[in-house]
DNA sequence: TTGTCAATTGTCAGTGGCTGTCACTAGCCT
DNA sequence: AGGCTAGTGACAGCCACTGACAATTGACAA
């Protein structure tokens, strides 16, 4: 199964996510240098180069554990419930199981921490949103799996799914400019901006102020 | 007023984003370089980087102007119109003037190719949705500030303009996918989803397909 | 006009992300 | 044991981008 080639690869990849997290956490992003973090982990360069598409690559190596685990979670919520109510539950149920399932490559502490550099790094903010669109076109295809629709001919699945990603969008964007980096307060922001959806579509805000 | 000199700056920033487009329209944005835009217009590369920040900020120069435009039809509206329908107005108007105020730079045939490009081009398309969460937060500001509440405060800006943010996204992306790459086109696809926001969200989809 | 100042530009040198190539080492398989 | 090959290091090179300094040129006053 695992030869002693695949286990040593693995206990390079891990090191080099933690010594770039360890990096950009302490020193900045972009005032990281990927020969900074090989030597860290004494490999090349090249090496690093190898195992990441690039400098980016390794500082969302984590989230994509994250995103995977969300996909999963939206897979598993029982059919009855409405595509936006599904949504919304596998965020809130989900972070616990992402917390567990990260934890075993880096600390949770520093995730949370890595999650504020990439919100206030300009091109990994950049990167982070593209990489949410691409999770945002799978889970349309799950939706409309789900409520057993076509998603090239109904609109509903992409649109529940833009709707709701503008919501976390904003949810995280909220949350990232906080100072209380935990967990508990993501769940809560969550749910509070959810309940602000349908007073934010009425049509009149001025007869009945929030 | 306008000397020889700011004359001759305007020119060749003109001249720079106009070289820029074409090429990165033509060879695809990745495979040009700057030194090729540069000896187009037949200014140092250094002179380039006077002009834009990096080659990515001649990408969106024409951009920068739409949405300028668009946040300005936003505060054109009249205030007795809601929050969704504004910013939805403002979007479906905007698109004829923002193309008369482009094509003074480069020509409107140019620019639909520049979007697709942008599209198709990870960088770019990275960079488009960051700029436009920079717009959103200005958007938002805004919508408080037409119904008269603090948006630190009251959730709703925010919220309608994540959630209309989200779905001008998905019209893009699916624009952009595309063949029709016409303005008609544009506003059509724009209202459709904007139609299909209210069904996306209804509770339950299978009693009642669309 | 002409001299002076300041803005604009070119040149040069250097940093850092990223890639191709090639030889070498170390795990794997018969 | 010995050949095979994945993984690696070393080196060279491309390109985006920056800082420093010198040359040029428009602006403006004497």
């Amino acid at each position: 199964m695992s030869g002693l080639r695949e286990r040593k690869k693995q206990r390079t990849r891990d090191a080099l996510v933690r010594a770039a997290l360890v990096l950009f956490t302490s020193k900045g992003y972009e005032h990281t240098t990927v020969d900074e973090i090989a030597e860290a982990v004494e490999v090349s360069q090249r090496t690093f180069f190898r195992y990441f598409a690039g400098k980016e690559d390794a500082a969302f190596a984590v989230h994509r554990i994250a995103e995977a685990h969300f996909i999963e979670a939206v897979r598993g919520r029982p059919s009855h419930e409405a595509p936006l109510e599904a949504l919304s539950r596998a965020v809130l149920d989900g972070w616990h199981h992402i917390n567990e399932a990260v934890e075993s490559v880096v600390p949770p502490e520093l995730q949370m921490r890595m999650y504020h550099v990439i919100e206030s790094t300009p091109a990994l903010l950049a990167a982070h949103m593209r990489r949410s669109a691409e999770t945002e076109e799978a889970v349309a295809r799950l939706i409309a799996e789900r409520e057993g629709v076509d998603v090239d001919v109904d609109l509903r699945p992409r649109v529940v799914v833009a709707l709701f990603s503008g919501l976390m969008r904003l949810t995280e964007r909220r949350w990232g400019a906080g100072t209380d980096l935990s967990v508990a307060a993501m769940r809560e922001l969550t749910s509070t901006y959810l309940d602000a959806m349908g007073p934010a579509l009425a049509g009149n805000w001025r007869t009945e102020p929030q």
